[in-house]
DNA sequence: CTATGTAAACAAC
DNA sequence: GTTGTTTACATAG
């Protein structure tokens, strides 16, 4: 594995070959830049790139060439309307228009070492366009919504500055002329046209039906975990501390009132609950002893947009018109229940740390997913959804929360090719206990801890 | 009924 | 005070 913090940057160059990017630009890698740095790195300019060899998935580029697909669609809608999408504010920017940052000391991103995307071999580059930070004339060109120009907030925010950069899929898929869509067998998006630009390969032609404005508004109306969703597609690595999805929704959504908190309550709610959004804990590179607690995108979410929260939901809740005069007493108990239950999951956290390097990697296997699919679907109660793309809930991963539904339909995933297989993680024990385990009693479990 | 938003209790920091 | 987890409840469709 090529890529490490720190290093000086190097340029990645295999000549002549044509990459399909973010914006939907072929370039040629000698474009493809990484950044990757730690707090004191000063990228040189004009060209600041940092790159690999970035690596990604070793056999399937369906993550990444899924992302050269959807980054500009608001259309990639699954069956329950979610969208795998991306960014509101990096279309329709012309790189010329953009400030070139000459260090990025205040990139507080980190890439998680345990990301299969980067763990694994392969020949995916990271592309960052030298368009990295938008002039102000750039930026009241993207600044189409109301929320999106909150006078109260004078200064950018991460996801603005990183709005440019954008991933590409390896010279390898070009080759393969694999459609990416195709790839996991998920249908593709609508494209709804966004505007072309003027400079672009094909004249500035490309069609347009839906105007930035009209997605904007439609945009910042969007549920919650659709827009945390969105906040996370507008970075590199889909990653963020709890203030920038905040700022994000301030700058980009209507809900970010400074009137009340409940917005920010309901964002909180939406993380815990939705199993798209995983917690992460990583020391800051040159200070260990500081540790940022990020949000970041599971790699279905990525790949396939989230779901509705609701579908984590208990379905064992009041139901309407349920209320009581107990009411105050269960929300205390439900209070107690939320605060053990974060404990406990700090607990697991930690334990979990401290053997990750392996089990990690396989938590993420999607075959480990679906054999926990197909054995919680024997015990399967409820009719829910016939959406292919059924995320995994936190129990389902081997994760500690008791909240998710145990009742949800689950459906296998279509397996993509990028995985690791089940028998590559067979025989994994974790303290003594197997990692991989069809039983339901929770022994399986990483954390041993018991069910709801 | 589901999807969604919101309030709130609580623990941990 | 902030963050994260969880339940309860209201409302729209």
């Amino acid at each position: 594995m090529g890529f490490q913090y720190g290093e000086n940057p190097v340029m990645s160059r295999q000549s002549g070959q044509q990459m399909i990017s973010l914006d939907g630009y072929s370039r040629d890698q000698s474009d493809q830049h990484f950044v990757a740095t730690n707090s004191d790195f000063q990228l040189p300019t004009p060209n600041y790139s940092l790159t690999g060899p970035i690596t990604g998935l070793p056999q399937s580029p369906s993550f990444w060439s899924n992302q050269a697909v959807t980054s500009f669609n608001y259309g990639d809608q699954t069956s329950n309307g979610y969208y795998a999408s991306s960014s509101t504010v990096t279309r329709n920017t012309s790189s010329s228009n953009c400030l070139h940052r000459n260090h990025v000391s205040d990139i507080p991103r980190t890439w998680d070492p345990y990301d299969p995307r980067i763990i694994n071999n392969s020949s995916m580059v990271m592309d960052q366009v030298d368009s990295f930070y938008p002039t102000e004339e750039d930026h009241s060109d993207v600044s189409m919504s109301p929320a999106m120009s909150t006078p109260e907030l004078g200064d950018r925010s991460d996801h603005q500055r990183y709005s440019h950069t954008s991933l590409s899929q390896s010279p390898k898929m070009e080759e393969e002329s694999l459609p990416a869509g195709e790839l996991d067998g998920f249908n593709q998006p609508t494209q709804f046209c966004l505007p072309g630009k003027d400079d672009s390969d094909d004249g500035g032609t490309m069609s347009r039906e839906m105007t930035a404005v009209e997605i904007d508004e439609h945009a910042a109306d969007e549920p919650y975990a659709k827009l945390i969703h969105r906040a996370l597609m507008s970075v590199p690595n889909h990653s963020m501390i709890l203030q920038e999805i905040y700022q994000w929704f301030r700058e980009n959504t209507t809900k970010g009132t400074p009137d009340n908190k409940g917005w920010m309550n309901s964002i909180r709610h939406n993380l815990s609950m939705n199993a798209a959004f995983r917690k992460t804990e990583r020391k800051i590179f040159g200070d260990e002893t500081k540790k940022s607690t990020e949000w970041v995108l599971a790699d279905f979410a990525v790949r396939d947009g989230v779901q509705s929260t609701t579908r984590y939901r208990k379905g064992t809740g009041a139901k309407k018109g349920a209320r009581s005069n107990s009411h105050i007493r269960s929300r205390q108990d439900s209070g107690r229940r939320g605060g053990l239950s974060a404990s406990k999951n700090k607990f697991t956290r930690q334990r979990f740390r401290e053997q990750r390097t392996d089990t990690r990697r396989a938590l993420q296997s999607y075959d480990f997913l679906q054999s926990q699919y197909q054995s919680s679907a024997t015990s399967n109660m409820g009719a829910r959804h016939n959406s292919p793309s059924t995320p995994p809930s936190h129990e389902q991963m081997g994760l500690a929360s008791p909240y998710f539904n145990t009742h949800m339909k689950l459906e296998p995933y279509e397996r993509p090719m990028d995985l690791i297989s089940l028998e590559d993680v067979q025989g994994a024990y974790l303290n003594g206990e197997p990692v991989f385990t069809d039983q339901q009693d929770g022994s399986g479990y990483f954390d041993g801890l018991p069910r709801y």
